[in-house]
RNA sequence: GGAGGGAUACCCAAGUGGCUAAAGGGGGCAGACUGUAAAUCUGUUAGCGACGCUUUCGAAGGUUCGAAUCCUUCUCCCUCCA
């Protein structure tokens, strides 16, 4: 029995390392895991989430899936929605300065999160908290006896206020208490493991001693990698407009998926998919010998993310969309129709008012730089003349067809 | 309480009276090349039926034939000293 148990332990533990950067410690989640299974007690895992950015995208979806993990597992996952935070209006990172929100507008954001988490999670394994709800009825002296549960010398062991110190940059003495009130988040749910981006290595680890310090049993920190956003080279971010949104419509997650680096396909399978870690190693050999076209590979990694947030079936679709599009240079069925009444047109304006360009001189522009393809010829002129059924193309993407 | 620095286009950033719709970089878009990608190269990146006109350098006024640039007031951001 004993074995059976350490022997299960080990194979949930294996599944939950796929992907993770840093386990702390490590021993401890594999007791825990063991523990869970001799109980029938599942473990409770925590995400905290920022209630500022209800605009889920895949870098994301990398925490999200691992929970989803452990839900398969048959663990319990507790979301927090930063609410309190949010209401005070957190500072850190000193660049943006968060503004605060309403109640309001936490409320509307946490709803938006619940649409989009649940593509990935089970939402009937997953429990949802404010921690407005713990951290509200704190009194002055509750704060304080937290306060001192941590040294100003171990605050300054995080690399923004350490950073930012040196540089004298102004840390606010408030913000010293955002790792706190996270880490009472732990000791208010009794956590068992917290998740994270390596980002948030300190402030699980400052959960951890809280655990500690409130006399429970410490959870364990896992930290995700930050995924690379589509240029592969930084951050997934949606200001940095290199992001897939979970909220993306299919063929639009397809183009996306298709043109990011090559670099990123095995790192995007093993963090976005649930396709095996073997699979991904042959597939990283073939492409290495040029069996495997980088291309199908990605091909294939755009139906499996699509497949998870949407379906299979729209998987399907936006695919063979796309391949007409791209591969065939055809020109795809279910463009765009304008149904026009004048057939001698300006281009430029004709384009600008039906929202193809920009404006007028964007147009011009395209004409100028051969961009404009009408039934596949190139096409130099401002001036048309349309006829039915005629297909103008502008750029590679774009397309419409004239109804008369 | 005191001293100082700053705000320029999508972002960073140059520009201190006309030659500035505003250098340079990043990003975006387009073309070539490819694999549809990346890299690279080239072009382009306020609006307007357009060698001209309109709007744009934090906001509002003012000086001037002429202002991103000079003056006044205001708003916001930042740093240092106490």
């Amino acid at each position: 029995m004993e074995n059976l148990i350490k022997e299960q332990a080990r194979s949930q533990m294996e599944l939950i390392e796929r992907g993770v950067v840093e386990i702390l410690p490590r021993e401890e989640l594999l007791k825990k895991l063991e523990k869970s299974l001799w109980d029938r007690k599942p473990l409770r895992i925590k995400l905290g989430l920022d209630p500022t950015a209800p605009d889920i995208h895949l870098g994301h979806t990398v925490v999200l899936n691992k929970l989803r993990q452990f839900q398969d597992l048959g663990h319990e996952v507790h979301l927090i929605i930063g609410d309190f935070t949010g209401r005070i209006g957190d500072p850190s990172g000193k660049s943006e300065t968060r503004k605060q929100l309403s109640e309001e507008e936490i409320m509307e954001n946490a709803r938006t999160y619940q649409e989009q988490i649940y593509k990935v999670l089970d939402k009937d394994k997953t429990i949802m908290h404010f921690n407005s709800e713990w951290l509200m009825p704190l009194t002055m002296i509750d704060v304080l006896k937290l306060a001192g549960k941590y040294t100003v010398a171990r605050m300054m062991e995080r690399d923004d206020f350490e950073k930012r110190y040196k540089e004298g940059l102004p840390i606010g003495v408030h913000e010293f208490m955002y790792p706190l009130m996270q880490g009472y988040d732990s000791v208010a749910l009794q956590a068992d493991v917290e998740l994270g981006g390596t980002d948030q290595k300190f402030n699980l680890l400052v959960g951890r001693h809280l655990l500690k310090e409130y006399g429970f049993e410490p959870q364990v920190a896992l930290m995700m990698p930050i995924l690379e956003g589509t240029d592969g080279v930084q951050k997934m971010s949606k200001s940095l407009g290199n992001y897939i949104g979970v909220n993306d419509e299919p063929y639009e997650m397809f183009g996306k998926t298709m043109s990011i680096n090559d670099t990123l396909i095995c790192r995007y399978f093993e963090l976005l998919t649930r396709v095996s870690i073997a699979e991904i190693d042959a597939m990283k050999n073939q492409m290495t010998t040029g069996e495997l076209n980088p291309r199908d590979a990605k091909i294939r990694l755009a139906v499996e993310i699509i497949s998870t947030l949407h379906s299979s079936e729209e998987a399907t679709l936006a695919m063979e969309r796309f391949k007409l599009v791209y591969s065939q240079r055809d020109i795809p069925d279910d463009i765009p129709e304008i149904r026009v009444s004048e057939i001698d047109v300006w281009l430029p304006k004709f384009l600008s008012e039906n929202m193809i360009v920009d404006s007028t001189n964007e147009g011009r522009r395209m004409i100028k730089q051969g961009a404009i393809k009408v039934n596949g010829d190139k096409y130099e002129q401002e001036d048309i003349r349309l006829q039915a059924d005629m297909v103008i193309q502008v750029g590679k993407r774009k397309f419409v067809k004239i109804l008369i």
